[in-house]
Order: C-alpha cells, then sequence, then structure tokens
DNA sequence: CTGAAAGCGCTTACAG
DNA sequence: CTGAAAGCGCTTACAG
C-alpha cells in the first residue's frame, strides 16, 4: 500500500493536497480531486491513523481495563461502551487486569503510552495508589463500579442494594437469613453490600449468627462449598443472601443436591441479573445493575471528559432494579 | 508529562541516548545512565508507543473482530486470545461486526488503517468478498469460525461435531429427531451443522420430516417459537438437536410449559457448552467447542504470520467434546 | 560511549 | 486552488 506521498505523486498533486481531500479540509480542484480518487481506488490507499495521531495529538481510541475478560459483566459494560463510542468514531483497545490492582496501575501506563484519548477502567479497588496514578497520568479517566475521589466515575448504589434485597427476603417472612460475601479488599461488592445486608438486618431487629456470614470467590463452585459450610450452623438460615448470582446458584445447587426445595425450605437472592439466574430453576431474584446502561454512561462521560479537556469528577449513580425469581 | 527531547534535555544527553536506554540498545554510559533514570522517574515519562511505531512499522496491537462483542464464545476467544497476545506483549483492538458481513470488511479496513500487526476475524460467513479484502489488506489475518482458502484459519469440525451429536440421539434409541438450524448465510453453523444432522440420519436410515425442522435466530426466545412450531406436527419428535445451546434451552423450556418431561418425554441436544447447559435442569447435552482453546491457537497462529511475514494458509482443526447432560 | 541528522506518514499554517 | 516546509515523538545508521 501507498504513502499519502505516493498517492500524491501518482495524481501529480502534493500531499498537502491529498490531505485535503482526505479530511475535507480547504480547497481541493475539481481535476486534483478527480485523479486522487482515482489512484486511491486503484492502490486501495488508506491512511496511517497513526501518524495522524502524531500529528493531531489524537487517536479515537478508548482504553478500556476489565478485571476479566470473559465475564457477562464486562461484555455486557463492553457492549455498551462500544455502542456510544463506535458512533462517535472510537475504537476499544482492551486490557485485562485479572482482579489484580497492581495489573490495573500497570494497564493505565500501558494505555497512556500508547496515547488513548482516555481510559474506561472496571475496578476492583479503589486504593490510594490506583487514585494517585490516574491523577499522574493526567488523561480523562472514567472508573466504573467502585467509588473514587476527584475522579469521572459510574457506580451503583451497593449499600441500598444489598439492604433492598435483604429487606425483601423480610417482607417475604425471613427471619434467619445467611450472607455469602467475598473479600472485604473490593470495597463494593465485599465492603458495601455486607454492610447493607448488616444494616437491613439491624433496622429490622433481626438476630445475625456468625455461622451464617459466609465467604466465596467469585464462581459457583465457591457457592456451593460456602453454602455447605452454612448448613453445619447449629440453626440454618431459611434464607439467604448471596452478593453475586454465581454465589447465590452454588449454594442453590447444594442445597439441592441435600433434598431441599426452594423456595419451600430455604431462599435465595443473589445479585448481577445474570442470564444464569433467568434459567435456571427455580429462577433466582436478583438486581438488574443495568451493566450495558452503565457502559453507555461511562462512554458519554469520557466523551464529555475528552472534550472539555478535564476530568470534572462527576458521579453518575446507575440504577439498579430488583428482579423477581421463584427462589423466594 | 515530557517528550524524549526534554528528557533528554534535562538529563544532559542527547534523545538517541535516551532511546538507547529506553531499548536497551547500544551502550549507555554509566553517568548518563543514571541521570535519565532519575529523570524518568521524576517526570513519570512513558515513551509514546505511536512515535515509536510510525518508525519501527510495528505497532503490537492486534485487531480483533467479533460478530458479537457480549457472547460466551466471543469472550471465550478473546480470553484465550489474550492469554498468550499479553505475555508476547500484544494488546487487543476489538471491532463488532454485529453479525453483518459488510461490517466485517468496514472493520477489516479500519484496523488495517490502524496499522495492527495483525487481526484476527472471527467471521459469520465466508463470501468471495470476505477472501479478497483479506488477500488485499496484505497484513496477516487468520479467521476463526469460517474456513477460508488460501488464509490461516481455525476452524471446528461442524459437520461432523453436529452428526456425533445426532448419533448420539439415535443411540439412545430416538428414532423421530427434530432440528433447530439458523440461517443458512452461515456456512459453519447454517450449513455444515444441518448437513451432519441430515447426514447421520440418513446413515442410520431413519425418516426426516419436513415439519421437524425449524429455524431460530441465536437466542433463546426463538428457540421456544420454533419448538411450538415444531410441536404441532402430526407425530412430533422424541428428540431435538439444536445447533447452539440458546436454542436448545429455548426449546425445552417450552416443552417444560407444556408439561412435557425431560428426557422421558423428548430430549434435548445443543451445541456450545454454554453455562447454561451446565445449570440448566436438566442440564443439556452439548458440544464444547473449546473456544478459549481456539483462541489461543489464533493467537499462535497470528504470531507466527507476523513472524514470518507471510499468510501460510494453514488450518488447524480444534477437537470438539461431547458433554453429557441429563437432557437425553 | 555519544550526538547530529534523517526519516517514519501524516497535517497545517504560510505564502502565493 | 495548491505547494514547500516544518513538525508530531520516536529510532537508527553514521561518524566520531
Amino acid at each position: 500500500m501507498p504513502t499519502i506521498k505516493e498517492v500524491a505523486k501518482m495524481a501529480e498533486v502534493s500531499s498537502a493536497t491529498v490531505s485535503r481531500f482526505l479530511n475535507n479540509s480547504g480547497y481541493v480542484g475539481e481535476e486534483a480531486r478527480k485523479r486522487i480518487l482515482k489512484v486511491i481506488e486503484e492502490t486501495g490507499y488508506v491512511p496511517s491513523e497513526n501518524a495522524k495521531s502524531l500529528r493531531t495529538k489524537q487517536t479515537k481510541v478508548i482504553g478500556v481495563i476489565l478485571p476479566k475478560i470473559s465475564t457477562e459483566t464486562s461484555s455486557r459494560l463492553v457492549r455498551g461502551l462500544d455502542e456510544v463510542l463506535a458512533k462517535e468514531g472510537y475504537q476499544i483497545l482492551l486490557a485485562n487486569s485479572g482482579l489484580s490492582a497492581e495489573k490495573e496501575i500497570e494497564h493505565l501506563r500501558l494505555l497512556k503510552s500508547r496515547d488513548v484519548d482516555g481510559i474506561i477502567l472496571s475496578a476492583t479497588t479503589n486504593g490510594a495508589g490506583l487514585k494517585a496514578e490516574i491523577q499522574r497520568l493526567d488523561i480523562p479517566v472514567v472508573v466504573v463500579g467502585q467509588e473514587v475521589d476527584d475522579t469521572p466515575n459510574v457506580i451503583f448504589d451497593e449499600y441500598q442494594a444489598a439492604k433492598d434485597m435483604v429487606k425483601h427476603l423480610i417482607d417475604h417472612g425471613h427471619e434467619r437469613i445467611g450472607f455469602i460475601g467475598v473479600s472485604e479488599e473490593d470495597p463494593a461488592v465485599g465492603v458495601l453490600r455486607k454492610k447493607g445486608y448488616l444494616q437491613a438486618m439491624q433496622e429490622r431487629n433481626l438476630p445475625i449468627e456468625e455461622s451464617w456470614i459466609e465467604k466465596g470467590i467469585f464462581d459457583v463452585e465457591s457457592g456451593a462449598v460456602a453454602m455447605e459450610r452454612m448448613m453445619g450452623a447449629a440453626i440454618p438460615p431459611t434464607a439467604v443472601f448471596a452478593v453475586t448470582d454465581r454465589l447465590a446458584i452454588g449454594a442453590m445447587n447444594y442445597v439441592k443436591s441435600i433434598g431441599l426445595r426452594i423456595p419451600e425450605d430455604i431462599a435465595f437472592a443473589g445479585i448481577g441479573a445474570s442470564e444464569l439466574s433467568r434459567y435456571i430453576t427455580p429462577s433466582l431474584t436478583t438486581m438488574d445493575y443495568q451493566n450495558k446502561e452503565s457502559g453507555r454512561v461511562a462512554a458519554g462521560l469520557i466523551l464529555e471528559a475528552i472534550k472539555s479537556g478535564g476530568n470534572s469528577p462527576e458521579k453518575r449513580l446507575i440504577n439498579v432494579r430488583l428482579l423477581q425469581g421463584d427462589s423466594v
């Protein structure tokens, strides 16, 4: 493939003129226009965005850092992002942090070195290191999923969502409610959702047993393991709130395997509105976080930040919706 | 953030020396080394990959074109790709074709204009236009999922997989077997899997009723609709093979809703090894296409092509595995 | 061991 | 309406 210079020579014009033609900037004579077009068609010339970026100082690419590249949550988020970004001519450069805080920072730098116009970070923590790095980077960054001060932010009311879900359980007559959480290194999922659970119980003057509180990692299997432990309690709970659908589903699988009926013997609720929650039997009561919508909003925020040239530390709260299944 | 020139000035060396330091190419004196390091640390300087690419003619990014950004298949593929690509210092530039053949070609060009080192295309068709465009592009491209001549290719034996699955059904005593397919514009899923079904039936001398052959799109809902139509047949089938898990699951949902038991009254099989297939009740018998592995293989192929500088038209067949569920 | 200079493929004032 | 020239931030022979 030729360069702009070669195209210019073949069309017997200067490369400046070809550039004008390409970008529709400035006048290009009818004759010149025709010759250029012809050469481009014949050669299949495509301008190098890379070289262009070097001059124009914008690459039209947005870096996206995901905690895990292949979760439902991530793919929905990316879909939302792509939906609005593609329309504006932006492409997505993907990076996988693998749930590691150091990798998040490493990728922030890597993306910066690629001269991306902005970065969307789906974060798993919100440590001081992260915040410092974002400041230092000096390009638009929007953080999704964790609250980070002084940074454009797309967040969910994790605390309220968890509290609402537990109250939903209580409203269905449950008093002994178990909890399956995750590591408290994750402020949003680990800390806030647990706090919501505790608060709901307390507000309704319900007892909390240590043995009803379990922890898993982000998969089905660990939900089952946690549930098995919980069923060893002196008085097992009649309902369980798990902080993710997968955890809830693992827990359900375990109680099914020991012959209990859901929801008659024990009820379950999760968070995430996973496709699984919908098609499992019984379907799982869960919270829809509208990840795709959060992607759209994040894309809007980054576009705004790029245009205005500054990180207005705007926080956008995504609405969550309770989806009633047959598990309660 | 400074440029290399500014770093050079601050460290009282030339930019050539800074470059040597950065890339570990050529000698850099101990003193100079120290001063440069200091400046870099103080300023947080990160070299521009973009400018670098312009000189070195490689960007270390691989374009990935996906039919749909948020399907399980796509995310597994990307995970496999990222696993090996990241290790080699490559990043992934994502593009979403939205199942449209024109968009596939458009993105091929778009990625080329970004000077990507190679492109992985998860294709939905294999038309002549696509092939021509790939030739024309003149950069390494590997196509996943559809067979395209003269191009590195990662494919599955769709025909055999479908045939094996239908035979599995037959081996379980079924003779009246229905089929839910997709549009035959998709050579792999639409044509080959159907052919496998027809061939299996024929080889075992089993009758095929027109009314047992239905078509859906790639979602659960259309599987249910197709199944409803199929149950209108004079003699309904005792087993159904659907070309995707989602189609199969939709179909299962429909027969459950009219009170039939699975697999006693009617059996089901799908393809895809989706997470859903595993956790649905009853679990679905399906084919594991090992998408993540196919991603790894595709990444290997593109790396090879980049190194060798040519598209050796190598075809790699990914093994598929039958996963027995309780739906048969 | 190090620097000056050219060049990668573009765009953009400036001049005509 | 169009071209010559400078410059974006790097790397890389070449010379010393």
